[in-house]
DNA sequence: TATGAATGAGGTTTCATTCAT
DNA sequence: TATGAATGAAACCTCATTCAT
């Protein structure tokens, strides 16, 4: 490995320190709250650090959520060419959103957030174009499975697309709903029971009689 | 009408003036992006104004979601005691949900995006428990429904209150997605269709077959 | 009595219970803390009513100060001609204060805050003159009283004013310095013996031998 | 010197560069007048450094009192060891009360307002806690003296702690009142033989016939 | 005379970002 | 590459004061 390689993945390693701080901070504080000095602090770094590895908070943020989006995608592609029936596959599905969940359940939300008009704007082309590649990866996985599905005669006779979106569209709302009723409730114990029955129902509704 | 009852309601319409204004701003802008001044600007007062009739930046935006929360629950309550199958009140519920998207899909966003826990803070008890009082108002009624169905037989026999969730998650799901879509690809025309087939499957997943 | 000295009895008595409202609320919060709507509130009135009894926040406070001025003077000029020692005169000084003290000890100190640069500015001419001619009065009074003694050679033989500002100077600072130790330590007892040592001090050391 | 060293050095520069600036403005205006980017501009920094090096407006004017406090203190607590008589002790604590005074009078008169209920809130604990120090540190050396005069037989066999509440009240007063009377007449050169005189009673009241 | 809603200037404070070292 | 002190723009909010009723 040559010295260039090495500073790369030393860069890397780095970047991924700094993601890492970024992401307990905006959990804890949400992002405006989260000031990039706390970031930096929680990184052992230097503010102006940062800013070597980002162009700015905003970046640092979406970052967070391509992060994750990517690992999304990753997961559920590679559900698509498993030998496995497809509703197995869409059980995959709720699975690997499940695992998300409880892996970073503010992040996830963060990314589901991330549409708010404030954050989209601002953002460099370059990230948005990341995150509508990652963003279509997992989409297109999700819609050949579907489209599987009616192909077999399993789901109902829909146009694909309209199906992968409720699918996608119901679990990301169940994140956000079942966050929300735990914040005004302070009840944490019926968030993956209902994450559950809500794949469960979709999953029936989809099929055909 | 005596001076005292003009005075309030003119301090009442005053008040809507306020929301209004700031709904468009919100709106536009996002909450961190507008300014109150900006705000009382469009409602044509001066910045100290609007802190007659709100504590904070913060309340006023709460305001708006309280404003659709409470027409939500309104709406969704006047549905419960029609004389109409319970597939009918369901197909109700979801065409409020569609008019009030109409309405203002922004607001109904905000709404959702309510729970990051960075919002949830710092409203005052007040709001908050009328945060609390509308939601559980419009949760109930849907509860209620379902459980109407449940023992009907015409829903699968899970608990009532688990349905419920999953019914009303997967409408703020949807609307949260269906806008996060429209917002990257700028396409617009896609939105109710995909509202429609949500609800159509989901609907046809808590069915008893 | 005519329609006009009841009118102004009226307005008289008015201004006093403004006085008295902010007397309450300056003593509570101090100058700046203190609102104009708070005062209005305590005085039973609204806001602008106070602006057509004094000019401005700045000659309100000042009002307080040149009636608790006005009540000194009043109490102090009263000994000179009293048909007691010199002694005992001086004795009676101590009591007026010590009673003054007793009555808000809190607009005793503003009085005597009065002098921060920052708050004799922005005094009206006529205001200002008030405050000087009271403030006069009393050390007139004073310096009789300590020329008295010194031409009957019971006190040492200073420059009467000179002896008549320390007087009034140290009766001020110990009000002033015994109630920030008060404010420190929380403690209130203190403060009635030690004025009283201080006045015997101050008298025994003003005597010529 | 280390690097280290050098820049605490210079943060302690910057500190007092601050400080003094602060005093200018201050002396001038008023606490309340002045503005903090008065202050930054007369130190030629930015507003926002000021807040590197004082929590705010409050404690960077908090600061002044408490550097003069301490000099005070320091300057006090020099008298109470030297080798001279309980009587010359005295005189020198009037003497540094008075390079005190001229040294920067407006400050220390700011220390002696200091006790407006409505300044001593608001400070944080630390600050707080500084001030109670130098504070009680200045007032236990006055104390020493007074009691080693007490026992000599030279001063009135009154309360130690009395008698210099006394003692140091009386200068605190005096410097005030003095300055309120310079402030009202535009007079000045009474102001240190008043000082003088006043020391000089309080001091020969103090003795024992 | 009394009201009190509205004003709007102005201050404090925060914090993302820069740049000299 | 890393630092972290300094920046300074910009926002929220307060509140003395006004004025139409």
């Amino acid at each position: 490995m040559g010295i260039y390689e090495r500073k790369q993945r030393e860069k890397e390693r780095r970047r991924e320190d700094i993601i890492d701080a970024a992401r307990t901070v905006f959990s804890a504080k949400g992002f405006n709250s989260a000031t990039m000095e706390e970031i930096a602090s929680a990184a052992e770094l230097s503010p102006g650090t940062l800013y070597l590895y980002f162009k700015n908070k905003e970046e640092l943020h979406t970052s967070l959520s391509i992060n994750i989006l990517k690992h999304l995608g990753v997961e559920i592609q590679k559900v698509v060419h498993q030998d496995i029936s497809v509703e197995e596959k869409i059980e995959r599905f709720r699975d690997v959103f499940i695992e998300v969940y409880d892996y970073d359940s503010n992040i996830l939300i963060n990314l589901f957030h991330l549409q708010s008009g404030e954050t989209l704007h601002n953002l460099s082309d370059e990230v948005l174009q990341q995150l509508k590649k990652y963003s279509s990866q997992a989409h297109g996985a999700i819609i050949a499975v579907v489209k599987e599905g009616i192909e077999a005669g399993i789901f109902i006779d829909e146009h694909p697309v309209a199906l992968a979106d409720v699918l996608w569209a119901s679990y990301a709302g169940v994140v956000l709903w079942v966050d929300s009723k735990r914040l005004l409730n302070d009840q944490k114990d019926f968030v993956k029971p209902t994450l559950k029955t809500a794949f469960k129902i979709i999953i029936q509704g989809m099929k055909a009689k």
